[in-house]
DNA sequence: AGCACGCCGACT
DNA sequence: GTCGGCGTGCTC
């Protein structure tokens, strides 16, 4: 019978965003199986392309004349039914291609690299094989262009004396082995058998092999022959020319045998109130229900260790756990903490990884080697079977969404697998996002609290300090007094300080020094962004713009003035205040190379400096036990951005950093400048109030229309020209208008903060929304209709629920 | 994306 | 008259 393939092939355009068929070659019939990768002529030159197989069927759709698939790149499916129809959905949800979802869902190695090459198909001139060939029979395309001889390529194409060919090749070279298997049937064989001379001993002994093969329908390596039989490859490739076997090459897995012995630990007794969580989280494993459970608890509170045992839970179920956690946090120790509990069950898959490596730990998971899948956000993807149990550490991470296309969020990703192994989720964070806290409320999730540290210690105590009271005194370094004492103070008893520096809003708005004063948008509540470009205030939502001030609109200061400072500068004042300080500075520029961060953390925590000064990327997995001062340089620069989440952001930064003080038994002290310290989201951390923050920041969010009370969507147009990146958004918003609910806004359009970012103009708009069953398939039509625009170099982004507006 | 088909300007 | 510009539309 005559089977054909739907394929999804790698040409990520809305037109190409659908299966297409191709009749299976019948020697590919037995081989082929939804989820491989193949190659695929496609298109008029029938160009090769990789394609991914989603279904097999034994009649086509499409009504002409079919291609066929030219070859298989895969011996055992790479998407499983489940990944296949997790991409499906995920494309439609988010708005962009299958194609890319499947790519994405994968390591890097297996997406293709194309290659285009001229290979010479019949004799030509001498002179024109030396000059356009170098002597050779084929040259790359680029190669040819470069030498500027396409047009005469052109000239011998016509006359069919040269072809284009197209290779399509993986990004890592697979180690492949020979292996042999029979061409003839057992009876046949046994045929060859009687024909030979006595003598052929090798001869027959490569029949009996053969035979067997041919029972157990196996193959055998050439490498086993020559060790097991003293058959030599001399003799294989004599049966071959007889055509009693042929010879294939099949892809053996690399052996990642690096037994690193780490130290195993043990299960820890649970305290009551982990105790009740843990239970909550193991009858919903073992009744297999999909349940989505908040876990909620200040840090120290014991959460790994609840994730610890529910994981051993599991995998004495036979099951297999999946775990992410934000790429900054997947440090080393973070990775001990689970290679101690469970050996080599445990595969880690990070960014620090070599796309060789990071593929080589996907066939470990993928041959069901390693149980216990621990990773960022794509190892969502990871292709585990009959999971147990899905953990989101630090779910409030606005990382576990992708900024680029296919713009998804791992919890959801989670949630859908959860859903599909009837297992449960747990979403674990010692600041819930508003999102999860709010669903948690209305009952969608379990909420799971644990208010206490494990070993009872007190939070450490948070001073804030008032910045403007400190310029008012004549203070113009970054660091107040109390912090210079506490510094001081630190040095002296030989305990070690980190001071963090909030770089989230850099230079972008404008705030009054003395007064702390944030230039506010008349219309929209949420403060106005600094454009150098164009020298005026603008707001991202309504477009309003004004001039810079001049002085303080309220207290009339001159000190009006954008705000932020850099690490380095930060540095170099520390070392004037305090030049017998020894400082490790970290940020993009210090942990740019590979291994460095660690590195620097090493050497902190062997006390080799008395300060780590550092950005964002410091405030996690940071577990020293002589920190005894944390302080937070700008607590609020996140609050003067123009965005809805600037007040959780900054609530979760705080709270964080005062996680980080005194975990041992020595007491922490956190000290927090800030030029707004009556802001609630400074005030709620300092008393490290979560539920406090929680509901008055749902208020704020209520009063605004903002998630989680509206839902929101948001859409940007980019284009080299201005006029034609605004004009597009006007009109979306002529199309889209009037077919939405009288209750849902309209933001926009505006242009970007940074308008201009590539050459390229952006405009923008948000749409909040409470129920709009319209919206979606109204903006797949959009993103068809304009087909020709993009083709133009007109972009559209559609982003569902949005991380952030900058 | 990339290739071919198709309809208007400066050339042998 | 033709060669070739790149606008338009399709790819199983």
């Amino acid at each position: 019978m005559d089977l054909f393939a739907k394929v999804i092939v790698d040409v990520p355009t809305m037109q190409t965003n659908q299966p297409y068929d191709y009749y299976i070659p019948t020697a590919y019939q037995d081989q082929i199986v939804p989820g491989m990768r193949v190659e695929v002529p496609f298109g008029k030159g029938s160009r090769k392309v990789q394609g991914f197989v989603v279904n097999i069927v034994d009649q086509p759709a499409f009504e002409g004349e079919l291609k066929k698939i030219t070859d298989v790149m895969d011996l055992y499916p790479v998407l499983n039914e489940e990944l296949l129809q997790l991409g499906k959905e995920m494309a439609d949800k988010t708005f962009s291609f299958q194609i890319t979802c499947y790519q994405t869902m994968l390591p890097a190695a297996l997406k293709s690299t194309y290659e285009k090459k001229i290979r010479l198909i019949d004799e030509i001139p001498e002179d024109h094989f030396f000059d356009l060939f170098k002597g050779k029979n084929e040259i790359s395309w680029q190669e040819a262009e470069d030498r500027g001889v396409l047009p005469k390529m052109a000239e011998l194409k016509k006359k069919e004396a040269v072809e284009t060919v197209y290779i399509v090749k993986d990004k890592v070279n697979k180690k492949k082995i020979r292996k042999i298997e029979p061409r003839l049937s057992f009876e046949q064989l046994e045929e060859e058998k009687a024909g030979l001379r006595k003598t052929a001993k090798k001869q027959k002994q490569l029949l009996d092999v053969l035979q067997q093969l041919s029972l157990s329908k196996k193959r055998s390596s050439t490498e086993a022959l020559k060790k097991d039989y003293a058959i030599q490859s001399a003799s294989v490739r004599e049966a071959e020319k007889k055509g009693w076997l042929r010879i294939v090459e099949e892809e053996v897995y690399r052996d990642p045998f690096e037994h690193i012995d780490f130290e195993r630990t043990k299960p820890l007794p649970l305290t009551s109130a982990q105790q009740k969580a843990f239970e909550a989280i193991h009858h919903a494993v073992n009744e297999q229900r999909d349940d989505v459970f908040l876990l909620k608890g200040v840090t120290g509170s014991g959460k790994t260790e609840i994730y610890l045992q529910t994981i051993a839970a599991v995998l004495e179920k036979k099951q297999t756990a999946l775990m992410l956690v934000p790429e900054i946090a997947l440090t080393p120790q973070m990775v001990k903490s689970f290679k101690g509990r469970f050996g080599d069950e445990v595969a880690v898959l990070h960014s620090g990884l070599s796309v060789g490596e990071k593929y080589d730990e996907w066939r470990k998971i993928e041959r069901e080697e390693a149980k216990v899948v621990v990773g960022a956000r794509s190892s969502i993807f990871a292709p585990v079977k009959n999971i147990g149990v899905i953990i989101i550490d630090e779910e409030h991470e606005s990382s576990y969404k992708q900024s680029e296309n296919p713009r998804y969020h791992a919890r959801d990703a989670a949630i859908w697998r959860g859903k599909y192994h009837s297992c449960p989720v747990i979403l674990g964070s010692a600041t819930p996002s508003l999102e999860s806290r709010a669903r948690a409320q209305k009952k969608v999730y379990q909420l799971l609290e644990l208010p206490e540290r494990v070993n009872k210690k007190a939070l450490p105590l948070v001073k804030v300090v008032d910045m403007r009271q400190e310029m008012k005194e004549g203070n113009r370094s970054s660091f107040s007094i109390p912090l210079q004492d506490g510094i001081r103070d630190r040095i002296k008893k030989g305990e070690q300080i980190v001071l963090l520096l909030n770089r989230r809003g850099y230079s972008s708005f404008v705030m009054c020094r003395d007064c702390g004063f944030v230039l506010p948008c008349p219309n929209c509540d949420i403060s106005l962004t600094l454009h150098m470009d164009t020298r005026t205030m603008k707001c991202h939502y309504c477009g309003h713009e004004e001039a810079i001030p001049h002085q303080c609109p309220v207290c009339h200061s001159p000190k009006i003035r954008y705000y932020g400072t850099g690490t380095q500068k930060v540095q170099e004042e520390l070392e004037a205040v305090f030049p017998d300080a020894r400082v490790i500075r970290m940020d993009v520029d210090t942990t740019r190379k590979k291994g460095a961060h660690e590195k620097l953390l090493t050497a902190f925590g062997n006390q080799e400096a008395d300060i780590l000064l550092g950005t964002q990327m410091i405030a996690k997995g940071l577990d020293f036990p002589n920190i005894t001062l944390v302080g937070v340089l700008n607590a609020d620069t996140a609050l003067g951005l123009p965005d809805f989440r600037s007040s959780e952001k900054t609530f979760q930064l705080l709270t964080q950093v005062s996680g980080r003080a005194g975990r041992a038994d020595l007491i922490g002290e956190v000290v927090v400048q800030t030029f707004n310290p009556e802001h609630y989201a400074v005030q709620f951390a300092q008393k490290h109030d979560y539920d406090h923050f929680y509901q008055m920041e749902m208020n704020v969010r209520h009063q605004g229309n903002y998630p989680p009370y509206y839902f929101t969507v948001s859409i940007t147009a980019s284009h080299e020209e201005e006029r034609i990146a605004a004009r597009k958004m006007q009109e979306i918003i002529h199309f889209l208008l009037p077919h939405l609910q009288k209750d849902t806004i309209v933001l926009g359009p505006t242009p970007k903060a940074i308008a201009r970012v590539n050459k390229k103009y952006y405009y923008q708009i948000l749409i909040k929304y409470k129920y709009e069953p319209m919206l979606k398939p109204m903006l797949h039509q959009l993103l068809n209709q304009s087909q020709k625009e993009i083709s133009k170099g007109l972009q559209i982004a559609i982003d569902s629920e949005p991380m952030d507006f900058i």
